[in-house]
DNA sequence: CCGACCTCCCAAAGCGCTTTGACGCAAACA
DNA sequence: TGTTTGCGTCAAAGCGCTTTGGGAGGTCGG
């Protein structure tokens, strides 16, 4: 069923049914309503293609995703952000278009789907401290959003991103205030934007209160329960052994509560510990105690914002293009205690 | 750039361009050469609306990702297994077009998608046990896999699955041999395929070995982490409290630890625990020695399969339904042990 | 030397939609 | 009665590509 049956069908002109579908006010309102009645009952619904070479927009949203070439592996937290995204787009008409690229093919891939014109805006994730994809995105013309920030990067983007820098400085501070000398700090990697803030606001609160950082007790990784547990345990072997650890992501902290566990320590007596939590719906910080004492942004929350940004700059061009930080809450769970004596 | 702007630059007509780019053998390879060379120096990709339209194809594969109402959450071994599949995509050049839909609205989008043409086919998420969308997409006539099954349905459709039944069964078996009798089954919601299949094995299992399955020690629901550790303390809370478990995701059987170690219990001593391991990448069961005893189906394989069964239905539309069923790995680890005697 | 046959290329139609410019017709006005 | 106005509708062009049905020019065998 096409537009030319339809308009055959109920003996009317292409244009007319066209425009009866789209809202435009050439036609009288008797004759929009049969055809929109009609068009329902035979399931009519306009070629994209076809819509989208004639409009020279394609009602779809791209995505790419690094998939890092090491450990194959998509980032958890995606499924929560796509699905914040997706409601939105949902909710607008837009699809959403997804590639995943292995590390090095992005260059192309953006300039393949810019020419291709599949994508109407596109949402990066994962930036970079001094990500290229930024300056390459903004020579493309296409409207892109960026789900976090890249430090180094001057020249204006719009982005979303939770306040990261705060987060872990408060996190840390109330960690010194509890007595704690020997914070781990178990984060991303580091050229990962996220993380690098993450130690800037760590090691501001630990400035703050004339702790020496020990780069010993830093250390940056792919964030999986293995990787916790790995780190968590070598520095409980070792001497000088943390009494607090603060971790960047509540399955990493799963990983290192193990850790502790299998030493026979108690988390939040023997050995404190403080995550962030991007409040992924499979894997929620506990229901009304908290389990991890945690620095909370909803990322399926940043997700929506990003979308949202994404459609008004769609719809207006010229605008400034927006930005939008997000404070992250600071949940007193129980995996924080006192230092020991 | 377009292809007529590409032909003028070459002094060429269209046709001869589309065909050299397309590898139509009409063109001479000097041509040919010339053409791509040049192509790629302008950075030319054909428009892949205006292609669609022409061939129309539209190499883009669609997702329909069912997102709970209850507890607005994605399965979180989705994004492992779209990894899986985009892989196999990106390397035919296949997009893949994803859209978020609630409860009750499904069948109307996989008829709009199918009306607008914007996929030349489908993956299945989430099969329940009667699944009307299976008769629906056969009626569509759009090439479809389902990942996992829908047993009440009896005509052909194409699906990946693993061996849900047998890997319980083994699980269950493996518990009674070290002497459990009180088993319970932390299941997925009971209208979900695949935790229907999991329970018709662990009850196959106990039917074997003469012991009545007890409606009180098997429950269902949404496979989180706090879902497994609020079931696991209400049953060791209550009385003929089970010596072992047998949880239906990873991240559940986190939550079951979890609750067995609050209650001061140690895995794999006082209370055995097994799991199926979607085998996540930021998930991993250990890394040498696994942390749960578990039986193991890479859901990232399952995708790669799907895509590749999905791509060879497109391309020959009239061979038989192609099925695949995956068996799981049995893999011992540290969280099980003889029943406390 | 001529017709047959390649080789290499082209013009034009068509995919299904939107949108421009125009036109028929009734009502309103002079 | 003739002219204007505005409403409702239409025919046709165009979006960027593929593909059909040739057609010019060179090569080859007889």
């Amino acid at each position: 069923m096409n537009l030319r049956q339809l308009a055959e069908h109920l003996q009317l002109s292409q244009t007319t049914v066209s425009r009866a579908l789209n809202g435009y006010p050439e036609v009288s309102e008797a004759t929009r309503q049969r055809v929109i009645r009609t068009a329902r009952e035979l399931n009519y619904s306009p070629n994209s293609r076809a819509k989208g070479l004639a409009t020279g927009r394609s009602m779809a949203i791209g995505h790419v995703i690094p998939v890092s070439d090491r450990h194959q592996m998509v980032n958890p937290v995606f499924g929560d952000f796509i699905s914040g995204a997706g409601e939105v787009y949902a909710a607008s008409g837009y699809d959403m278009v997804m590639s995943l690229v292995g590390e090095g093919g992005e260059e192309d891939l953006y300039r393949s789907i810019r020419a291709r014109g599949n994508v109407d805006g596109m949402v990066v994730h994962g930036p970079r401290l001094d990500d290229g994809r930024i300056s390459l995105l903004n020579s493309l013309g296409l409207p892109f959003v960026v789900h976090g920030r890249a430090s180094r990067i001057e020249e204006p983007y719009a982005w979303v991103d939770s306040n990261s820098e705060r987060a872990f400085e408060r996190a840390t501070t109330h960690l010194l205030d509890l007595g704690h000398r020997r914070i781990a700090l178990i984060n991303g990697h580091e050229d990962m934007d996220f993380a690098h803030r993450r130690r800037l606001g760590y090691e501001t609160a630990l400035a703050a209160h004339d702790v020496q950082p020990e780069p010993a007790r830093m250390c940056g990784g792919e964030m999986t329960e293995l990787f916790g547990h790995e780190v968590a345990l070598d520095l409980l072997h070792g001497k000088d052994a943390p009494t607090a650890f603060l971790v960047s992501s509540l399955i990493a902290a799963i990983g290192v509560r193990r850790a502790v566990q299998e030493l026979g320590l108690i988390p939040g007596r023997d050995v404190s510990i403080v995550t962030h939590d991007d409040d992924l719906s499979y894997m929620k910080n506990g229901a009304d105690v908290p389990i991890f004492t945690a620095t909370r942004s909803s990322v399926r929350e940043a997700g929506r914002h990003a979308a949202q940004m994404l459609l008004s700059m769609i719809a207006a061009p010229q605008a400034p293009r927006p930005t939008r930080l997000m404070e992250a809450e600071f949940i007193l769970g129980a995996s924080t205690g006192p230092a020991p004596v």
